[in-house]
RNA sequence: GGGAGAAUUCCCGAGCGGCCAAAGGGGGCAGACUGUAAAUCUGUUGUCGACGACUUCGGUGGUUCGAAUCCACCUUCUCCCA
């Protein structure tokens, strides 16, 4: 199902086979919280700008149009026409950011919905219920991403929980898989690291999921308030306690340096809304550093954001006229801005795919590392 | 022709004797954003040799210790009656 092709130090060039089709890894997967990336682009634009693998979100889809509506509509595949992988966020990430409107408890977690405030139960089960019906290709577990810093007992009785909830997700996920109703019976479930960024908690946390054997592993609870160098030391101390056959993925990562540097220490997938709803703030990612589109230099500025792009925006238009559409808040603005930065992500992933296969990644991580989070 | 009212910083618009360089919007300028409650949020927006000083509230005079605020005239605009 995972091969890894080639390895560099730690960084890992592989193929992840699927149902949905094959993923050439490191990969980015672009973030479809509701079925579509914000901005305004479709499956459509998402084959054409490189993306390999969909992110939708559990707790949205469930809350509106409802996953029974997607499980009559077909599927989430059917539903959103994009043919290749879709991985299902389970809701945990939401028992982290919609802090203020949930309950946790040992049976999961209640919230109150953001969309009209009524109450909303989800549970493991519950979870993989929706995502069963969302029938996407690569389920998540429902774990809680805690907030960081985060005291040591909470970080480790919340640890100790989100294995609990694990078992049950995996029994849950083996139940649906095996009726007859089940739209995708080959759904694939991964595991989550939690345990904040206390590295015994996060070792101790990764060896008792390793042993569910499941098809793939992330590491969650990451980017949510610590240190850039905090995420690198804990993915360091749990690299060497995640199964080498199988994907691994770190989540809600990251810069394009994140991803670096991420790759560097053994990650596979990542995912991340910041190309998107950066883009949307006009905050553009290019071969040279950051821009903001917005900035009054660029009002008469002929050149396409990125000079060395290839993508369908670059190739078309000026940062004047771009900058135009935002200050104008055209909709196109957005969406051409959402389509470059994506495009930068999937070909970021691109170019270390192809420096790996080369064998030359630590060169390549080395030339870009201090351009890519420049701001210019 | 007669009467009533209004003119405020880039725009709209508060203010009605000191707490006013002047509320609040908008616009401008800049920043933040990491498994999306985000087309959102934050800062800033008279000038300068800048914890202080200087010049502003249609214009010109005046009253007052002190005026965007009161008075007189002028200019422009709006409304009403002819």
């Amino acid at each position: 199902m995972f091969k890894v092709l080639k390895q560099e130090g730690n960084a890992r060039r592989g193929e992840f086979t699927t149902v949905h089709g094959v993923v050439q890894t490191p990969c980015f997967m672009n973030v479809a919280t509701a079925g579509a990336i914000k901005g305004g682009l479709s499956a459509l634009d998402l084959k054409e700008i490189g993306c390999q693998i969909q992110l939708c979100n559990t707790y949205h889809l469930h809350v509106r149009p409802g996953d029974n509506v997607v499980r009559d509509m077909g599927g989430l595949h059917k539903f959103t026409r994009f043919t290749g992988p879709i991985l299902t966020d389970s809701g945990g990430f939401q028992v982290f950011s919609l802090a203020k409107l949930r309950n946790i408890t040992e049976e999961g977690v209640t919230f109150s919905s953001h969309i009209d405030g009524r109450k909303i139960f989800m549970g493991p089960e519950e979870s993989m219920q929706i995502q069963s019906n969302l029938a996407s290709t690569i389920a998540m577990a429902f774990d809680e991403c805690v907030e960081n810093p985060a005291a040591y007992n909470y970080a480790k009785d919340s640890a100790k929980r989100t294995v609990r909830w694990l078992h049950r997700c995996k029994n849950e996920m083996d139940r649906l898989n095996s009726l007859e109703e089940t739209i995708n019976k080959n759904q694939l479930l991964f595991g989550i690291n939690q345990g904040s960024t206390y590295l015994d908690l996060r070792v101790d946390n990764m060896k008792e999921i390793a042993e569910l054997a499941l098809p793939g592993y992330a590491i969650g609870g990451l980017a949510v308030g610590e240190e850039a160098s905090v995420m690198y030391e804990v993915i360091e101390a749990v690299e060497p306690f995640m199964p080498k056959d199988k994907p691994r993925y770190l989540m809600g990562v990251g810069t394009p340096v994140n991803i670096l540097e991420g790759v560097r220490r053994g990650v596979d997938l990542f995912d991340c809304v910041m190309p998107s709803r950066n883009a949307r703030h006009g905050h553009l990612f290019t071969s040279q550093g950051i821009i903001n589109i917005s900035n009054a230099k660029y009002i008469l500025d002929e050149s396409p954001i990125d000079p060395e792009c290839d993508c369908p925006v670059c190739k078309n238009f000026s940062r004047s006229y771009i900058r135009h559409l935002m200050k104008a808040q055209e909709s196109l603005g957005l969406r051409l801005a959402v389509m470059h930065n994506l495009y930068f992500y999937n070909k970021l992933a691109q170019d270390i795919r192809n420096a790996l296969d080369e064998g030359r990644y630590e060169q390549f991580y080395n030339s870009k590392k201090d351009i890519y989070g420049k701001r210019i």
